[in-house]
This record gives structure tokens, C-alpha cells and sequence, in this order.
DNA sequence: ATCTGGCATATTGTATACCAACCATGATTA
DNA sequence: TAATCATGGTTGGTATACAATATGCCAGAT
């Protein structure tokens, strides 16, 4: 269902009374501490109630196997603040939040709904990626440094001899990292970031798309091609290599991707 | 108790039909992913004070020639709020949206500030635009009509046979026309969204950027190498004369874009 | 004159109250 | 019986009140 029993936390209790004379006290604790060490603390992380019910909305949502049924999951804003411990506003503002980023729907007076990607919107987030981690490749053999292309190859050592088989859940983890860090190693926070949110949607997707062992094998061969042309500085035909790649996602995607719609 | 008097807000129709004569218009569209049907309704209503506010901010930023000056521009929640009418609340969830599409920057307890990009972040975005326009010119030569990529000839009937120079600014509208008709003929709309708000984005900077008439000279002749790739439906000459046609922008920026940082 | 510390102020973050629209349900009527 | 309408409850949108904190100013000590 939506929403699990959550532990009746007790997020910030916030004081009604307002202690008049604080204020100092805290002020001097964090004084006294930067005064002895001028190596700055790790800013206490203060998120804020926004971010963290964002965090945990988006994390609950990914985790849910939205494509079993096909029944609507609506999400009920006072019962997740409720059990939040939080007030509605920072979830709404989470809720808006992923909406933007599409993982859920605001339907005005009706409810918010987790979206279910059709068919053709997954191809088109595929398309999109393969977009902008074809261009990662081309940045890697411009700028990266061989020992951050080598890295990429030492992740398959586990499965160098065939064990792809053996290990297909671990396989799949290897695959989304190595993508992953082809978008990482191109330094450029634009693509990572539209990359991310991309990955997140494929990622809900993921137990029925790459469950396939011939794909996972056709799979690691384009890995390491990938990787020779990187290492080989190749632009056009890294570039190349990871685009018909993810392109070949996509079509399997079209072809054999019933599940959707 | 004290109820307000709220005054009778008949939040109009909103017409969806823009009839406005050159691009320019980014359209303000918030309504994410409900579409994706074929045939898309004509409803987008947004009545809501939150689509007006973040609509009527964006636009007031974008018109803002924010790299004239150094100087920081905050933003007041609560003078905008009376400014519009409105409450707080609507127009700090635009303010939210904005954020997170990176024209405004929320400093808790501080205030909301436009964001100026630096040259790096610019060159950046172009790099992503660069990714997502040229895949985009993949599609056109598998799937777009022959009408559609003479439409895109028609754009530049006014310029044949030099007189950019003379028109300087009219060119640099149909030249972004141009650019959004590629994105939008690839019928992909992931790849419109994302585009978009990276066009909007470069659209502040574009004042200085598109200055130079050496520039609209070459900027007309790789477009028409473009409209002949596609076309003659030459899948990897249309990516490539697009990549590199963008890629070129960002190398200009990259060596005379000094107003920035 | 300079520095320190406390307070007033400004500004966002969060909670809460209220409202209008929507839905389901069941009574009512032709 | 079937269609319509009244009604109450639910839900998101909006307004406003309250809390938390960063900043600047000024008094007082050195």
C-alpha cells in the first residue's frame, strides 16, 4: 500500500516557549570549537523538512514495483505528514518537487498519483540518455585521465570469463554503475544531473528490463568496446558505441516491453 | 474568524493558443507529463496562483539583463506576494520550481537570488544542449516529413542571399526558432523539455553572445548544411553538422564570453 | 578607538486554518 | 425503476500565524 506504519518518531518538537535568554549559549559552543580548530567542521547538516521528506517520498516511491498492478497509487498528503511527524507544507513542496521531475501527478482536488511511464515515454527517456552519455563519451577521450578510464574497466574483473550468468544481480548493479560513472567522468554537472534523473526512472524499470541473459551478454561485450574506444581516445567511435548501445535498450524496450501500458 | 475577503477570482480560461509571431515564447509549460497522449488536448488550464506566479516570475527573469551588472538581485517573497495579489505561499512554490531549474537560488533566512551563470556552467549547458539537439536531428531523418524540414528551409527565405547583417535581430529570433524546430520535430518529449529550459537559459546570455555578424554569417551557411543533411535523411551527417554547429557556440564562449564570471 | 556581546530586525521555514471543488452516496421524484 | 439532486466528506490550494535564524547596530568594556 502507500503508506507503512512508520514509528512514531518525534521529528523537531518544536518549543512553543521561547527561551529568552538563549541564544548565546549555542553561539559560544560552536565559537569555541571553530576558535581550537580552524579545520571547518562538516556544516551540520541541516536539511531541511522539505528535502528530507523529498528524499524519503522519492526513495519510497522508487522502491515500489509500480508496474505490478495496474491499479492508481495515490498518496495522501495528510496522512504522509502525518506520518512524517511534519506539517503538510514541506510535503507539499516535496510532492511539487517530484512532480516536476515526474514522478508523481498533482491532480487538483483529486489526489496525487505515482505516474506509470507508457511504453513510448520510457523509449524516450532511453533516447535522451543515450543522448547525453554518448556526448559523456566523447568528453571522456577528450579529458579524462587513463586511470579514471581504467577504473571503468577494472568494475567487470568480478565477471571477465563469462561468470555473467552466475551473477546477474550483481551484474545489473555493475551495469548501472558503469553508466553511472561514463556520466560522472565527463565533468560536466548539466549532463550528470539530467543524467540522474533519468537513471532514476530506468532504474523502477529495471527488474524487467534487464532480466534477459542474452542481452546481459551482448552487454559486457559493448562494455568493453566502449572502453578500448575510450582508451584508445577514439571520440567519434565512443561516442558512437555508446549511443547505438543505449539506442539497442531502446529497442528492446519496443519490442519486448508488454508490461508497460 | 476573520475571514478575508477574497476577492472573486474567476480564474479565466487561459487560452491555450498563443498566437505569438516569432518564437521568444517558451510557453511557461508546467504541465509535465500528463500529455503523452498522440493527440494532445487543447486543456492545460493551469488556474492555479502557483502556474501564474512561477509563469510571471520566469518571465520577469528572463527579461532581466542580469549579466549587465555584478551586483546581487534578491527577490522578496512577501513584496511579490503583495505585488501579485497574492499570498506567500503560491509564490514560494514558483520559487521552489525555479530553483530547482536553476534560475533562482534559496538561501534559508537569507533571501532568493538570481542566478548568474558562470561561463563554465554556460558551456556546459551548450555541451547538453549540443547532446540533445543532435539527437534530435537523428530522429528528423527517420521520422519527420519532408514538409516539416522544408518548413525549416522557409525560415531563412528572408536572409537568402545576405542580408543577415542587415536584419541582425530578426535573425536571431527565426535563428532560435530554428534551433526549438529541431528539438521539436523529433516528436521526443523528453528531449523538448530538457531542451527547453536550457534554451531558456541560454536565451539570457544571448544578448552578447550572438553579437557578431562573422558569426550569423557562418551561423546561416551550417544551417543550411543542416536542412541538406536532413533532407537527404543522412542520419549521421545531420548529428554531426548539428553537434559540431552547437559545439562551435560553446567554443566561442568559451574563448570570448569575458562578461561572464 | 576598537572589540565584544546582546538585541532588534529581517527573512525564510513550518504549522495550521479555511475554502472551494470534487466524489460518493443515498434520498427523492417523475 | 431510473434519473436527478441534495449532502456530507475528502482533498488539494491558499492564506496567515508562528518559529528559527542570519545580519546589523549599538552599548559597554578594554
Amino acid at each position: 500500500m502507500i503508506s507503512r506504519n512508520r514509528p512514531p518518531r518525534r521529528v523537531g518538537v518544536r518549543t512553543r516557549n521561547r527561551p529568552s535568554p538563549v541564544g548565546a549559549q549555542v553561539a559560544s559552543n560552536v565559537a569555541s570549537n571553530v576558535a581550537s580548530q580552524p579545520a571547518l567542521d562538516p556544516i551540520d547538516a541541516s536539511p531541511s523538512f522539505k528535502h528530507k521528506a523529498y528524499a524519503a517520498l522519492k526513495n519510497a516511491i522508487v522502491a515500489m514495483d509500480i508496474y505490478r498492478s495496474r491499479a492508481d497509487i495515490r498518496l495522501d498528503e495528510r496522512k504522509l505528514a502525518q506520518d512524517f511527524g511534519i506539517s503538510r507544507t514541506p510535503v507539499r513542496e516535496a510532492m511539487a518537487q517530484l512532480e516536476s521531475e515526474g514522478f508523481v501527478r498533482l491532480v487538483p482536488r483529486r489526489g496525487i498519483y505515482v505516474v506509470r511511464k507508457t511504453k513510448r515515454e520510457v523509449i524516450e527517456m532511453i533516447t535522451a540518455w543515450a543522448a547525453l552519455e554518448s556526448m559523456a563519451a566523447r568528453l571522456i577521450t577528450q579529458t579524462a585521465s587513463a586511470e579514471e578510464i581504467a577504473g571503468l574497466r577494472r568494475m567487470f574483473a568480478t565477471f571477465e570469463g563469462g561468470h555473467v550468468q552466475a551473477k546477474l544481480d550483481e551484474y545489473s548493479d555493475v551495469n548501472i554503475e558503469f553508466h553511472q560513472t561514463i556520466i560522472r567522468l565527463s565533468r560536466n554537472r548539466v549532463l550528470i544531473d539530467l543524467a540522474e534523473n533519468l537513471f532514476t526512472h530506468m532504474r523502477m524499470i529495471r527488474r524487467k528490463t534487464i532480466g534477459e541473459k542474452d542481452r546481459a551478454d551482448r552487454s559486457i561485450r559493448d562494455h568493453m568496446n566502449i572502453i578500448e574506444a575510450l582508451e584508445a581516445r577514439s571520440t567519434d567511435r565512443a561516442e558512437q558505441l555508446v549511443r547505438d548501445h543505449a539506442l539497442g535498450l531502446a529497442d528492446h524496450v519496443a519490442r519486448f516491453a508488454d508490461y508497460l501500458d
